[in-house]
RNA sequence: GCACCUGUAGCUCAGUUGGAUAGAGCAUCUGGCUUCGAACCAGAGGGCCGGGGGUUCGAGUCCCUCCGGGUGCACCA
């Protein structure tokens, strides 16, 4: 409501000054710093000065004596210091929350939007690197969702890469395993915990160089038992990875993968595209003679001859930018080649998820990518990379395509110092002179995911259990995991995405403060006063504009009213920033807010049941509009706290 | 060397396309449970927004410069 009534002014005042200054400017809008100058600031008038050659208040006077009493909803127009303010009528605006009119118009009806997240090797257990990127990804596409978009999410399995054939070798050349035995092994539980272990011993060897290139030459085959292996435990570690991920409720629409990649020769096309279109060339001399190569001045400004990029070795083989940038052409439809598909899981809400397949055979008859925009969410160190993959969009005379490509970039996850110590990690000199310490696959440094949820659970299970002891254990169980994912999802979106996150673990594991727990306490507390009130009126007919009016003077619900009614106005900003920090933000002080509230008003002891009537729809519309955003949030509210 | 990110309260971080008196959580101190349960609320202290210059009616926000952190710049993925 907050959003239309904002754009609806903005488009008055506007109209206003083509009209009658006939002067065409764009008319923003902002929140006052104080609440008593009213709901909207217009700097309209310091904007237009030096061209109307008149002083701000001037112009602001003259802007408020012509439009009183012309737009619908503002009660008042103000001028302060320049600023022309609006105050909103109450009755009017809580009036129209409760009718349900609220032309909110979507990004309107486009096409379908790609969103690819967490891209875990296959080969390890996650990590809470890991899940920042699945968080940030899965809210970002509940947002969009939410907004109307049609979203497809992917998730990019490399199940044919060194990180998968360090672990195969590992089984194969150091632990002796016969493809039986791994097969069995991958089938106990935490397999991707064995892997973790196995993958920083081998990788840490001597010899791996040589295993992982005979490995690789294995996998790239399709052939002989390491190849088998590679599959084997790249599917079952897969499988812990959308396990994890499913505790999180985060679920994916289709895993392609890297195998169907290089089977179905996807790189074949997009090579002969790039070569026709003249977007790399055969290098004749230097360092890189005998490969092909992008020229830098495709991706960078004042480009040198050296920064030239391999997209084919001098081998013949294709580099991982290659293969990306293919892949991001079948992402928009453009690269004339398709996968086939089987359906890899049925999630509990009946939700499937699709994977590659290479044949026909079996396949299902469902269709993935072409979609007109897509967010890669990768970690902003792979910056550099993206940017050669958009570069490649263009070269090939996909420019809209390559606008469209959003790197959508994110710092990693560290660790505190103090965490590091509580974990028991063994730290080099260089490490324990920093700040914080990059967790790393390589050397087995990391918090994983599923334990870090594990101790959340049983964090909160000793929190719940101390104050429901009267409920059963299996709805116990059910409250704590709630809060758990709730503590974990938000703790992961508080900080925007340029901010790097030293993890610490006592920070992580709170439940007070500006928490996952404290805006799910919010909604629980509302609930339980609705729980009370029973059947609820009718607030349509209960409720007149004049009422409203009247219960709205006083100052703190109104201000309660103003900002549940902002959530429109803060997911569209949200969005368009690709922000989803911002959202959590807006839950944590709508929760805030409503805090207050609960503290301030007894709403079942109102004895003035026009005014009590007020407060139950406004604990209703609260418990409602968070409600909704934690949704977006991924976030459930428990049934009781 | 070049490119990108970053420096805001003791700590961790917000701060809308430049706008009115710079905010929150944690920590510290002080108060508040009479079941809409305190995983909460109220209050206090705490800031030359890294330094300097510039643009502007107006700069935490934009530009330049210096200082301090981080990341990237492979015929690895």
């Amino acid at each position: 409501m907050f959003h239309s009534l904002e754009r609806s002014i903005s488009r008055a005042v506007a109209n206003h000054l083509s009209t009658v200054f006939s002067v065409d400017a764009p008319v923003t809008t902002e929140q006052p710093k104080q609440s008593s100058f009213g709901e909207l600031a217009l700097p309209v008038a310091f904007q237009l000065a030096r061209q109307l050659r008149k002083a701000p208040p001037l112009i602001a006077r003259e802007l408020a004596d012509g439009l009183a009493g012309k737009i619908e909803g503002v009660a008042a127009l103000e001028v302060a210091s320049g600023y022309l303010n609006v105050r909103f009528d109450r009755g009017w605006f809580a009036r129209r929350i409760l009718d349900g009119i609220d032309a909110e118009a979507g990004p309107g009806a486009s096409g379908k939007t790609i969103v690819e997240h967490t891209n875990i090797n296959p080969n390890k257990a996650a990590h809470i690197g890991h899940l920042r990127n699945a968080i940030l990804g899965d809210t970002f596409v509940r947002m969009m969702r939410a907004q109307g978009v049609s979203v497809e999410v992917q998730n990019y399995i490399d199940n044919t890469g060194v990180q998968v054939a360090d672990v195969v070798a590992g089984f194969h050349f150091v632990e002796k395993k016969s493809p039986a035995e791994v097969a069995a092994l991958a089938r106990q539980p935490r397999f991707d915990y064995y892997c973790w272990d196995l993958y920083s011993r081998v990788a840490q060897m001597e010899q791996v160089k040589g295993w992982r290139a005979e490995t690789l030459h294995s996998i790239e085959s399709g052939e002989g038992e390491l190849a088998a292996m590679g599959h084997v435990v790249a599917d079952a570690i897969v499988d812990c990875h959308l396990n994890t991920m499913l505790r999180l409720g985060i679920e994916y629409d289709v895993l392609p993968r890297e195998s169907e990649i290089l089977h179905l020769k996807f790189w074949a096309s997009c090579f002969e595209q790039l070569k026709a279109r003249k977007a790399i060339y055969l290098e004749t001399e230097g360092k890189n003679a005998g490969c092909w190569v992008m020229p830098g001045a495709a991706f960078k400004e004042n480009a040198a001859e050296e920064d030239s990029k391999v997209i084919v070795r001098s081998n013949g083989t294709v580099t991982y930018v290659g293969k990306d940038i293919a892949y991001q052409l079948w992402k928009f439809g453009l690269l004339g080649k398709d996968f086939f598909y089987r359906q890899l899981r049925a999630y509990p809400d009946g939700h499937p998820c699709y994977v590659s397949q290479s044949s026909a055979e079996g396949a299902e008859t469902v269709s993935f990518g072409g979609g007109e925009s897509v967010y890669n969410v990768i970690d902003s160190r792979q910056s550099y990379l993206q940017d050669v993959v958009a570069a490649g969009l263009r070269a090939l005379g996909y420019p809209d395509q390559a606008r469209r490509s959003v790197h959508f970039s994110y710092e990693m996850v560290a660790l505190s110092p103090r965490t590091c110590v509580e974990l028991g990690l063994e730290l080099s000199e260089e490490d324990k002179a920093k700040s914080y310490v990059e967790m790393s696959g390589r050397k087995g440094l990391g918090v994983k995911a599923d334990d870090l949820i594990d101790q959340l659970i049983e964090r909160a299970r000793i929190e719940v259990d101390s104050r429901h002891a009267d409920q059963d254990a299996g709805s116990r169980a059910g409250v704590a995991a709630a809060i758990a994912v709730g503590a974990l999802r938000y703790f992961l979106l508080k900080f925007t995405r340029t901010s790097v996150i030293a993890f610490d673990l006592q920070e992580a594991l709170s439940f007070e403060g500006e928490t996952g727990p404290y805006v799910q306490y919010a909604a629980v507390r509302a609930r339980n006063i609705l729980r009370k009130v029973g059947d609820l009126p009718d607030f349509r007919a209960a409720l007149s504009e004049e009422t409203l009016r009247e219960v709205l003077a006083t100052e703190d619900l109104w201000q309660l009213l103003l900002d549940i009614s902002r959530l429109d106005s803060v997911l569209a900003a949200a969005v368009s920033s690709g922000e989803p920090a911002a959202l959590a933000k807006y839950a944590f002080q709508l929760a805030q807010a409503f805090s207050r509230f609960y503290h301030d008003y007894r709403v079942l002891d109102e004895p003035d049941a026009g005014r009590r009537n007020v407060l139950i729809w406004m604990t209703e519309h609260f418990a409602r509009q968070l409600e909704r955003t934690l949704h977006m949030l991924g976030i459930a509210v428990p049934e009781y706290m």
